[in-house]
RNA sequence: GGAGAUGUGUCCGAGUGGUUUAAGGAGCACGGUUGGAAACCGUGUAUAGGUGUAAGCUUAUCUAGAGUUCGAAUCUCUACAUCUCCGCCA
């Protein structure tokens, strides 16, 4: 969330944000409830000393054995005014937090304003698309004739958008995860790191899952929890509520999850094969670093997971995400879209983004800077990749005019012949 | 799932209704001492909100929430977490 002083002091650049962002957020009723909750702050704060003081002369003179009961009878309806004043403030702080819940990030500068992924800029290509000497075959296609996968009976057990990985279908989604694990381990310095798949609303508020998109999820209503749409989740909340020491810091996590999507509102669009799924895998990266340092990480964050990308030598290009499409927590996103021969398209297989302070807020992450100063850490995170993409874009381009396809060189360590 | 115990600051730990404004210790930081260090001595050592140029004043927070009371770390209730035992189970 937004320091509610930086909204107090630039409200006409937040609002310019939320339009830019496609968001609906009311600035004027946040100031409008802050006001309110300063003044019932102030009411009870009053009251309160008063109590506190003279409590504390019933106390020295119930101490001395001398008689309080003129004071007593003073304080006689105070307890009832406080609790109504306690009423009222509990009910502008709860309305002012619900509210600013809802103001997105701030996007840089340098984000272009746009409405849609057409106004998205493309930063660079890289790779050479295939020419092919045949008909390229999509990534359902190929999988079929090699009995990689099993949507119907996916369909059958759970419902579509949970695909089955049967046979070397299964070894090549555990082999792609394991060796994006270890490269970001061996070659970027990553500490692995393997959470739950269920997290608390807490959680979810914290990294700004909620309150906007609950309806992207699916939510365990009778334990009150929710099934994670990405690993970013429980690895950002590591360290909720906690003040890190300097020397903590940087944090370089990656993890691999399973993420569970509803896809409501999308129901209808990219739906062939894996393009777009309910649940599937996803390695995560998650930084936490010190404020200065976010820019840079950024950059490094996209250079990690194109790594995975140019270690498979599959054709990809960088976006920066245009202001309407940068997601409502991060304040700059950079997308990695893989080439798909078959589908004739680019599909996206990784989301950079820095999100600054903003989850930090949210999640209450801090640290004590060298002078000692409490300071929020700036938290990013990027997918490093996620599977069923990779996995579209490895068939059709390793793929031969016999229906088979080869298994990328870097791959081949994690498929050992049986 | 059942029974019991426990939850205090960075850590250990005292605190069963009122100068607790959370003792004491450790750690850490700074200063003194020293050729340098250890030991020793001194000082400091939470977070958030309100107000103020500032110093300061003030409010909240002893796992969380609710209650009793003029007054709660302390009493009551609920939730959560940890530990022990029993049951079940990969």
């Amino acid at each position: 969330m937004l320091d509610l002083k930086f909204i107090r002091e630039n409200a006409d650049l937040v609002k310019e944000a939320i339009k830019n962002k496609n968001e609906k957020a009311d600035i004027d009723r946040i100031l409008e409830l802050d006001e309110a909750k300063r003044i019932a702050q102030f009411n009870f704060d009053q009251k309160k000393a008063d109590q506190n003081r003279v409590s504390k002369e019933i106390g020295l003179k119930k101490k001395n054995k001398e008689d309080a009961s003129d004071l007593l009878a003073q304080m006689g309806n105070v307890a009832q005014e406080i609790k109504d004043l306690k009423n009222i403030l509990t009910d502008a702080e709860n309305a002012l937090n619900e509210a600013i819940l809802w103001v997105p990030n701030m996007p840089h500068p340098d984000v272009p304003v746009g409405k849609s992924e057409d106004d998205n800029q493309i930063l660079r290509e890289w790779g050479t698309k295939r020419e092919f000497t045949f008909q390229a075959l999509d990534h359902v296609e190929i999988a079929e004739k090699n009995g990689l996968l099993d949507l119907e009976r996916g369909a059958k057990i759970s419902g579509s958008g949970f695909p089955i990985h049967t046979g070397m279908g299964a070894r090549l989604e555990r082999a792609l995860i394991n060796f994006m694990l270890d490269y970001h381990l061996i070659h970027h310095g990553y500490q692995e790191i393997m959470v739950p798949s269920m997290v608390n609303p807490t959680a979810m508020q914290g990294t700004g899952q909620l309150p906007k998109l609950k309806d992207d999820m699916y939510r365990i209503s009778e334990d009150d929890m929710y099934l994670i749409p990405t690993a970013e989740v429980p690895i950002t909340n590591f360290y909720a509520g906690e003040i890190l020491k300097n020397d903590d810091l940087p944090k370089k996590f990656v993890g691999f999850s399973n993420c569970f999507r509803r896809e409501a509102g999308s129901y209808g669009k990219d739906t062939r094969g894996l393009q777009r799924l309910h649940q599937f895998n996803k390695v995560e990266m998650v930084r936490f670093v010190q404020p200065e340092d976010s820019w840079q990480v950024l950059e490094e964050m996209v250079n990690d997971a194109e790594d995975i990308l140019k270690a498979l030598n599959l054709p990809y290009r960088v976006l920066r995400l245009c202001t309407g499409d940068t997601s409502f927590a991060s304040a700059m996103t950079y997308d990695l879209e893989v080439w798909a021969p078959g589908a004739n398209k680019y599909l996206e297989v990784s989301s950079v983004s820095n999100f600054v302070d903003f989850q930090a807020r949210r999640a209450s992450i801090r640290f004590r800077d060298n002078e000692g100063k409490v300071q929020f850490v700036h938290t990013l995170n990027g997918s490093g990749l996620a599977t069923p993409r990779t996995i579209i874009a490895i068939l059709e381009n390793y793929q031969n005019e016999d229906g088979s396809f080869d298994i990328p060189e870097a791959l081949k360590h994690y498929l050992p012949k049986i």
